[in-house]
DNA sequence: ACGTCGTTCTCCAACGATGAAGAACACAGT
DNA sequence: ACTGTGTTCTTCATCGTTGGAGAACGACGT
């Protein structure tokens, strides 16, 4: 016998192999000796249960989906970690799905879980935009979305604030003087998205203060919130003969980006330009100089997230019916100063 | 009907469900007309095969586990996203599994696949070491080890060059110029490892040159090899008052880390001190200045890690028993320069 | 004495696919 | 006409578990 089964348990302790399910899934009415004889009868045969068929019987594996652009960019990657230490507290397998920033990758992500084995998804698009709205509405498995791509009615949501951080982010640079605000990282082709809405906190902080946008402090990067890029659209911002006193990048790998131009340019960070990240990565604590930044609630994200998409799992399990509306979840966000701004007077 | 099964297709297309099941998978013999009315009752139903009911009667799941530390850190979160591509190209899923460099971690991974559902597992151990080799060796399901960490002749292995990198390093900033290196990223717990390793590369080529090894100069970071580590080495190499013209990371991480910390301490670099690090993650791109690194073959690393245990688990497939020795694969190593060396003379 | 109830356990039939074996048929060679 | 061979498809059992139904038993109230 190379693996033992649940009959195999059984016949060593003189039961049923129905019995030997009922003791290992927890069912209460056991007697104590029949416990006893099954747990000895499994641990002398080595036995664990064949996950396979338990699903196949039961229908749920336990396995959740994960998708996300790429681990290798710090904010995804930090936040796989926290959504698979989530899922190890509540005894869930996570399966990542990488959709490489690609369309085709993300479409291919919602088709999985009908072919692959998870019960449900945790879906952080980045290439569908709202018009794609139909394809997450109506899946036959539960679904929660992240970020600010697309938005639904009729879909769980975990989200931040986008807003209110590029708002606070760029208020922070005008409090300590700056008035000479660069935003690293417009994006040309989306009409939603994070990049509008941190956009959109930014012109809010300006206008909030009588200052009107100059479309020559814009540092573009269609090509994707990458160092390289946030490099570029600093180079590109000081390019154009403009004064610079401040820098809002919508992400941190952006911000340092725009850092290593800044520094390639000869001037000095804090002094000459000050500069507001966004994500609250790890690397941003230790730049030289470190990065003030955005935390937008990573680990409340990750832990909201799992938590709903477990809810829906078991409205499906229990056909009790009481099926819950959808929730927008919005994470707190928190400013933290380091040194790449000057202290508030 | 919920989901169709496959005797749903059959039935619309007037065939018996094995025939369905062999259209699907490829058998040969089968009318022309008759495969395509199967397949258009797939299409009609819109069916997907069940892969539960598959695994439970073929035993593979096509899963394989991936068992690292943190996918947080860049190089594990690059090297996942290495792995995840490489299995996409083979139609193969993967399950990550992050063991928080803690031992209790990995020994859950190892005992995860017989309970869930991996085929097979790719383990990159931290916290284990050469005492637990044992652990290793007769799994029940393949494995193929990467790292340094621990080593068997009984299991497939994939590595890097070490002792060669970090000579490499050290070599360069010998050649232009550095008397007085600084190692950093030193551990006293581990006899094996990559730190060991890597003071070893550190160790040959100063004494190639005749140079000895200053105690002084060795900046030790066991709480794990972070940046805020690499800043504290750094700081307390500096605090000896030892003279430093030249700094050895053992990773990038700890490279960015004393880079912070020289900058705080108002050194220049590559200036007052050159810097060299090992993994070449992206932030070793776009750091200031950006960081002369090692490229330890992190894709190549991924690729034949796969490679091995799918080949691995093909042997298990077909019981033709020609079962290949264990293979020891060290990748290509390559030094990348950037601005935190001077260029050599 | 009898029905009711709670406890403890068993039996059977699924879940949905596939491997093994073989039936049915056509066609060729003798 | 008969056997052999190749093609095409079917039947049946099986992977290992769990849901549903209910059997057997004792205790309890009336």
């Amino acid at each position: 016998m190379v693996v033992p089964t649940m009959a195999d348990v059984a016949r060593r302790a003189g039961v049923s192999a129905k019995t030997v399910s009922n003791v290992l899934s927890g069912y209460p009415y056991i007697r104590e000796s029949t416990r006893e004889r099954v747990l000895a009868a499994v641990d002398e045969l080595g036995y664990e249960i064949n996950v396979t068929a338990r699903i196949l019987r039961s229908g749920r594996s336990g396995l959740i989906g994960l998708a996300v652009p790429e681990l290798g960019q710090p904010y995804f990657g930090e936040l796989a970690d926290e959504v698979l230490a989530a899922a190890r507290r509540r005894d869930v397998q996570v399966l990542i799905e990488p959709t490489g920033f690609t369309r085709e990758g993300e479409l291919a992500a919602l088709r999985e879980p009908r072919r692959r084995l998870v019960d449900g998804l945790v879906f952080s698009p980045a290439a569908l935009d709202q018009s794609d709205v139909h394809l997450l509405e109506n899946l036959d498995y539960p679904l929660v979305l992240l970020g600010e791509q697309v938005f639904s009615t009729h879909v769980d949501h975990v989200t931040m604030h986008n807003v209110e951080g590029a708002r606070a982010a760029t208020e922070l640079l005008l409090d300590v003087g700056c008035r000479r605000i660069a935003a690293i990282g417009m994006l040309h082709a989306r009409t939603a998205g994070s990049a509008t809405l941190r956009f959109q906190g930014y012109r809010e902080a300006l206008e909030d203060r009588g200052l009107a946008v100059d479309d020559r402090l814009l540092g573009w990067a269609d090509d994707g919130w990458h160092r390289a890029n946030g490099a570029r659209a600093m180079a590109a911002v000081l390019d154009t003969g403009v004064e610079v006193d401040g820098v809002v990048a919508f992400n941190d790998a952006l911000a340092l980006g725009a850092m290593h131009e800044l520094g390639v340019r000869g001037l000095s960070i804090p002094r000459d330009v000050a500069v507001v990240g966004f994500d609250d990565v790890e690397d941003a604590r230790y730049s030289v100089p470190s990065l003030t930044t955005i935390d937008p609630g990573r680990r409340e994200i990750a832990q909201v997230a799992l938590d709903l998409l477990l809810r829906r799992l078991d409205e499906v399990g229990s056909p009790g019916g009481s099926v819950r509306p959808p929730v927008l979840h919005v994470a707190d966000m928190r400013l933290v100063e380091r040194e790449s701004t000057p202290r508030r007077v």
